[in-house]
DNA sequence: CATGAATGAGCCTTCATTCAT
DNA sequence: TATGAATGAAGGCTCATTCAT
């Protein structure tokens, strides 16, 4: 007479994954202004709505906490971007375009220069996070834009002397202006999309295959 | 007896200036590693080899020596850089080359690439430092490079539609560089001379008159 | 349809009593192993097998139930011996011997040697308990003891001026041996069955009637 | 000029080596009292007479300061019964006798009841400290006595079918006596001159060569 | 001027107890 | 009845800042 099926969970269990979630976020905004260090439990307590010590039914400290708001929030990018480029049908050129239009939609979205922000300025001091980082977003983002170009050199389109390895060069401009939007935005705003617009411009020429 | 002439300074007052520039560069040395919240005043006594207490005769708080450390090592680079600009005979090209070649050296000297690092990810949260930051480095900076630019533009070297409010689509990949050294070094370590003229290759690429 | 009769206790009550014992035992184990203070209830409703507020619904704080655990645990030991002395049929030398043997038996069955430890080590932070047990286990163990000494006095075995008040001075040896197996085991073992012959030994020369 | 002596401590040496026996000897009262877990250094702070803070300046941790605090009351007296066993000249029963009247002093001095029942109650949980009480005290004071006995025994004073590795049942009766004072005063108080006399009369006796 | 001992506010983490389900 | 999620007070420890020497 129990039609209780295992798979779905129950009541209870949703609203711990729903809590969980909430934790999550709260530490996310916390983080993303105070930095972790500066952080304080108490704070993403307060935001979340809950007690003090509710975080650590969730999380072990407030390092994992750290590591969970990380993941959460850049491996939906890191995953999205991967599944678009294998799926993609075009040109190399079309591709680089969208897949850089993608990043900065990402990097712009919600608190994420934040993020960024911080991971560049506390990574450092947390190997193990600096560790998880590279591993799961960096490398792999690398990987994508040398796959890509290497399509394009192979169909012609980007000139073959471009020494794949050096894919900061063009990722660069986007990981500034997230950075730059969070610290000097009061002083000089910047119009995403003719930012995005000539920087993407601007990669393309410098890939251009050479006239002959 | 004392025939004290008011214009050169005592030796006390030198004694002043030495040792207050020991503690700024102890301060560099631990804020460049440590971060700015993590940095323990105790550490840069020992490093400077003084007492905890001394460090207040010479500074009113930790976040004012924080400053006095980014003014100290961030001024020269920026004048160096002005000076040169300002003297240079020769052409847009030459003078965006060497300025580029300047500019990597000086982020890549000493805990320069920490300075930097530290001040993108905790900029955000001293609005004084951020504000004075982007007064007195980041606009001089871009300013120094527009002008480049057009020079170069007037001249016919570069194409005249790049939109030179965004110099950072031209700096990023330096400051990128600097910021993954400290990072991921270990994971990935990055040949720096051949980044740089790769950089600045690319750079002339995407800046180059059009053809026709 | 109940035909519940009040005397026998319902399955219900049965089943409460069951888990009340349950949580004891869980209880004893965790208490005698990490001492009062750092014994958590989150540990003894795992052993217990049981959620955390079940333990409040059979006692009304860490404490009663600490007291609990010292209740069950020493009093048939107690009862034992106090039944048997009263229903030995024999000489006071054979009656200290035998009393002795099982004072061991006791001592270091299961967990008691921790148990011991542990209550002279917190007892005093506890007034009620140190009430509790002395009036309910010290008390009526040196009665006992005073008793088989004053048998032993009036029917010449054992010299009549040992002040039957120092009980503890017979008995010591055996508490000792507990904590000592507690705390050094590892350092240096006992071996329990010559150290209780030794001591009964002992015991009997120091009480023997002077020889004249 | 300098007249300063390196061996004469300077005024602000004097004064640290003061405070730091102030802690100690606060650490001592609350431990003795409440017993490592639950004494607050807070209360030590406050029974120094000095701030929270000023504890970490002198000890690394409560553990440490508590390791200070045992090895500072412990230590002399051990040290002092070493003196006197090798210094003595006389009878082996007579040593003995001297040897436990001290025993007796020491342990019903100021607090030390109380430290003696902390140590038998909490050591097993601090491994560190349980080895070191054993090194330290244990053990010297079983070979203490142990050197008593074979003396004794050489001489023909003492039986020499006593087995000198339970030493243990020897001294027992002196420990428990500091137990029963720090948990039992109140309940019944113990007339400590008459408990010395008779346990050494008692271990005497238990001593004594046998008749033929 | 220089020192470093002293301070105490502040933060992460734990855990007995409560209570909605 | 039983549960275990939630709470928040409490404690060990850190560190910027002060101040007596």
């Amino acid at each position: 007479m129990q039609a209780q099926v295992s798979q779905t969970p129950s009541k209870r269990e949703l609203q711990k994954e729903v809590r969980r979630n909430d934790i999550i976020d709260a530490g996310f905004e916390e983080f993303a202004v105070q930095g972790f260090t500066a952080t304080k439990l108490d704070d993403v307590a307060v935001r979340a709505g809950i007690g003090k010590g509710t975080i650590y039914l969730y999380f072990d400290s407030k390092e994992s906490l750290f590591q969970e708001v990380v993941r959460k929030n850049l491996f939906p990018m890191r995953d999205a971007a991967q599944i678009h480029a294998a799926e993609f049908k075009g040109s190399a050129t079309e591709l680089l375009t969208i897949h850089f239009q993608r990043m900065y939609l990402g990097l712009h979205q919600d608190r994420m220069p934040q993020l960024v922000a911080m991971i560049m300025g506390e990574a450092s001091r947390f190997p193990d996070m600096a560790d998880f980082f590279f591993k799961e977003i960096v490398s792999s983002n690398q990987e994508l834009l040398q796959n890509i170009l290497k399509k394009g050199m192979e169909s012609g389109e980007f000139r073959d002397n471009f020494p794949v390895e050096f894919t900061q060069i063009l990722m660069a401009p986007a990981m500034i202006s997230a950075i730059w939007r969070l610290q000097f935005e009061s002083h000089s705003p910047l119009d995403m999309d003719a930012y995005t617009q000539t920087h993407i411009d601007f990669v393309l020429r410098g890939l251009k295959a050479d006239q002959h």
